[in-house]
RNA sequence: CGGGGCGUAGCUCAGCCUGGUAGAGCGCUAGCUUUGGGAGCUAGAAGCCGGAGGUUCGAAUCCUCUCGCCCCGACCA
């Protein structure tokens, strides 16, 4: 993509309404702009990055053997009162009448829809078990909307929900998202810790919140060290029975702030860290809570009807674009992890108008693709280009000068070690064809 | 939902206390000079001062109401 011919909304001040240093950085390198409290519009490089962390999401939920399904964001009432959820949610649900005065809500969640979407069309033991999920827009109607798109009213969410004749299966629904959980934040450039959540008045040891690391999150946390170095589980087999990495990952102390422990935290001793994050996910398993009132039931191996259990597991797919940024950022900008990057390779023009210069750049832009490379053929002067480069934090930076292209060289630059060497041509192409 | 703060040009803000009809920097437009880390000069365009009501000869400024946004706290992907 040429820049001068992108919509790519930069701000060398930073806007009054941002506090935290990823609403900043959204804000200045165009990502979003706020529409209202909570509620912002995606520009095209904020949209970008969106996209490809929905993707990773997206493919490990298959992988995992969950199916893509869509939901409404506009749900009906009457399915809600069937849960009894309609007057149990209170006023963060965003109520709505059609023209007929018919009650409506926007979606905060949607067991209630899949539950009857399972209902409807599950009838015996053997579809099971069954998980859907879908990637799609959430309302709900914070009181205090902040921190930009970490805490919008608007979200988007990918939920999966699964469904299984018992708890022991359920159990293995859950596994496996957990898994899924785990090799997604880390294929987003994350260090992801699974913290045991509290399962409310349904109890049990299913239900644990997935915190990114960042030294500017919100929450603190305290865990053991070889959490953190702990090596994801590749190549794995969904099919088999994934308890023994499930233990292996809950086995050693993680807790919460809240929930934090400081007898055993003092057992710990220099393996103690104390660290900050951000909640990106959430597993959940909730048994029959929606399944028994709703009548979503199967019928068993033995010819009885058995209401079926059920689980769901959340990610927070917009929040994880400001995440990401917490995590991976310095004094001039954002620096994406190369998984996630709008575009690989941001192209400098120092001289735009330069034939020589320009040639070069031209050559460059079409032998790495307009597809990897963002072309910032406009005419600025080069400290701006620089800024701007920095700012919105592609991986690699690839800087033409008439000065270099007289001696046959670019300068390849490391965005995230600020690492710069003057290479030819040639071989900075084969460096980020790598 | 309790407490606090702020709405003046696209952005950051000054002016408000002590009423007299609007300013700066950046950005934008044009020209010239510049050209490796957000250039310089010149000339421009751009705001019914969030909205409504009131006080006053006169309101960005004082009063009342209202809308919006931000921050702290209680709650959440």
């Amino acid at each position: 993509m040429r820049l001068s011919r992108y919509f790519l909304p930069t701000l060398k001040e930073t806007p009054a309404e941002a506090q935290i240093v990823s609403h900043r950085l959204m804000l200045r390198a165009g990502l979003i702009r706020q529409h209202a409290a909570g509620i912002y519009t995606w520009l095209p490089l904020g949209f970008a990055v969106m996209k490809r962390i929905e993707q990773i999401v997206r493919e490990e939920q298959n992988r995992a053997g969950a199916q893509e399904v869509l939901m409404p964001t506009i749900q009906s009432a009457d399915l809600w009162r069937e849960s009894g959820r309609y007057e149990a949610y209170g006023k963060e649900m965003l109520r709505i009448k059609d023209r007929h005065e018919r009650d409506l809500l926007y979606g905060p969640t949607n067991e209630e829809v899949i539950t009857d979407v399972f209902r409807s069309c599950i009838r015996s033991y053997k579809d099971l078990p069954l998980n859907l999920y879908h990637i799609q827009w959430k309302f709900r109607d914070e009181v205090r909307p902040r921190f930009g798109v970490m805490r919008g009213r608007e979200f988007l969410m990918k939920d999966a929900y699964s469904f299984d004749l018992d708890t022991a299966a359920a159990r293995h629904s859950y596994n496996q998202m957990f898994v899924a959980y785990l090799r997604t934040f880390a294929r987003l450039g994350l260090k992801a810790i699974p913290l045991r959540a509290d399962t409310g008045p349904i109890g049990g040891d299913m239900s644990h919140e997935f915190i990114v690391l960042a030294e500017t999150g919100e929450s603190e946390v305290h865990c053991h060290r070889a959490l953190l170095e702990k090596p994801i589980p590749e190549g794995v087999d969904y099919d088999t029975d994934l308890q023994p990495i499930v233990d292996d990952w809950t086995g050693l102390y993680a807790a919460a702030d809240e929930m934090h422990d400081t007898a055993k935290e003092s057992e710990l001793g220099d393996a103690l860290v104390t660290a900050r994050g951000i909640e990106v996910g959430h597993i959940f398993h909730f048994g029959t809570k929606y399944s028994a009132p709703m009548g979503a039931t199967v019928t068993g191996p033995d010819g009885e009807a058995v209401t079926v259990a059920m689980g769901s597991y959340g990610i927070g797919v917009s929040r994880l674009v400001g995440a990401i940024i917490e995590a991976s950022h310095d004094d001039t900008g954002i620096i994406w992890p190369e998984s996630v990057a709008p575009y690989h390779v941001g192209l400098l023009n120092l001289k735009t108008g330069d034939a020589a210069t320009d040639a070069a750049c031209a050559s460059l832009y079409e032998t790495l693709g307009p597809d990897r490379v963002l072309y910032d053929d406009r005419e600025e002067r080069a400290g701006a280009k620089f800024a701007d480069m920095d700012l919105i934090g592609l991986p690699w930076q690839v800087i033409v000068g008439p000065k270099g292209v007289a001696k046959g060289v670019v300068e390849l630059k490391n965005r995230a070690t600020g690492a710069r060497e003057e290479v030819s041509t040639e071989s900075a192409l084969a460096r980020l064809a790598e």
